[in-house]
DNA sequence: GTGCCTTTGTGAAGCGATGCACAAAGTAGG
DNA sequence: CCTACTTTGTGCATCGCTTCACAAAGGCAC
């Protein structure tokens, strides 16, 4: 029986603290890059980008690893990070869906460098399925279930079309996979106890162009009215004039 | 001299708001395509995978554009939103690194449909400068700045390698862009008033292992036991055992 | 017009994250 | 050993977002 360990770390890091960890990880790692053998929370926070009474509690919930006077050991502090995160272990990743996207995910540098293994990938288009990609064979989704079980896949990528999104989420959740990180422009309704997480690259850009638009005006464009001329009566009943005004 | 409308949207719409509303545009767009003329915000709510208040709060900061014992007029409902996000004038983009990452952005669907319009492809690469994707010819790097003033670039998204992303930032903040998505695994650093946000494919795929662990496990593997043995001191100085402790 | 039903818009409570500011804990030097 | 200095870890006040719950507002039937 393995005892629990009685620590700071008892259960429950908050989800802006899960967050942040990958952050920390990497500025830590160009530290050690270069060299580095102990980090103050002020130092490695500007390297994050985040502020250092953030940094210093965001640790705090991995528990007691700095020295006080001193700072951080960073191979120690990586070491721990990693581990937290599960990356000690390594992951199998499946990617559905191997159009522009899918390509550029299974190219992507990122994954095998930290714990993450490209298992399989899969496609529905029989003019792609036997292709090669990133010394993997793309192999046909009426396979998804069975390699999933045998390979030992726990995660997910969906980078289908919207339309496909959520079937190919179904199967891979029947399958057992509980992680999905879902690229196609859908909600995807998904059991307890599974996660999603999602990258939306058009939700982005429209984040920005509000952000532009304030910039540039103030708002949006003045007046409630339709383009085609309906001048609209806004709440309160006060009618607003043309557009111009 | 354009009047202010003193209204409920007396500015300043919280960040949180902001990112829905995007959602929101997709599921009414989808409701309107099956041809909905009016919907509830607890209809509404459940399309966009929200709680109903929380999407009543969230346009309400808009203004009052429901109708109470009817819903809200589906289509009049996507202008307001739409023109809330800036989406009624179109922005022209430039996508910096033609990867297979920027490749795949180039080819997206997702930035023409809603007022993005691809203006520019840079690399630094000669052997990729010349070639034709998705109807623009990719141009060398050095002509950054010029083709931004010429072309009323007013977002930027970068897909270059992490090494030189902070210096394509640099020079296209110089050129008056105040918007960037950045795709490169780096945090950058930029002046007050320019927006930047993060699409970090490998932070993703972290905080999903982080609670795959969790499910598996319960927690990151026991014991605080570097893999070379090496037993290490937890604070206030108590000395934690073996790993199968 | 009157009464009933539906649905919005919002006050207020609850919850989690942030950031300040400082005591505790460590190092270094004499 | 004692003092001076550095840096962590955290209590606490604050802030912003979420959620509940309900009064106000509109539609509809008669």
């Amino acid at each position: 029986m393995t005892r629990r360990i009685p620590q700071a770390r008892e259960r429950g890091i908050p989800d802006a603290t899960v967050a942040r960890l990958p952050l920390y990880l990497r500025a830590l790692n160009g530290l050690a890059e270069r060299g580095t053998a102990t980090v103050s929370s002020e130092d490695l926070a500007v390297a994050a980008g985040v502020n250092s009474a953030k940094l210093r509690k965001d640790l705090s919930h991995l528990g007691s690893y700095g020295t006080r006077g001193v700072g951080y050991d960073v191979q120690y502090l990586i070491y721990q990070i990693s581990r937290e995160l599960g990356l000690t272990q390594d992951w199998a990743v499946a990617i559905v869906g191997v159009g522009n996207l899918g390509r550029a995910l299974a190219n992507y540098g990122g994954f095998v460098s930290r714990g993450f293994r490209v298992a399989g990938l899969f496609d529905a288009d029989p003019a792609v399925v036997g292709e090669r990609i990133a010394g993997l064979v793309v192999e046909h989704a009426d396979g998804l279930e069975s390699v999933i079980r045998k390979r030992g896949v726990s995660i997910v990528v969906i980078a289908t079309p919207a339309t496909a999104a959520q079937q190919v989420c179904d199967r891979v959740i029947a399958a057992g996979v509980t992680s999905i990180l879902n690229f196609a422009p859908v909600v995807l309704t998904v059991p307890d106890g599974v996660d999603v997480r999602k990258v939306d690259l058009s939700i982005e850009l429209q984040i920005l162009a509000f952000h532009e638009q304030r910039k540039a005006t103030g708002g949006p464009m003045m007046g409630d009215e339709w383009p085609d001329g309906v001048v609209v009566v806004s709440e309160r009943g006060a009618a607003l004039g043309e557009a111009s005004q």
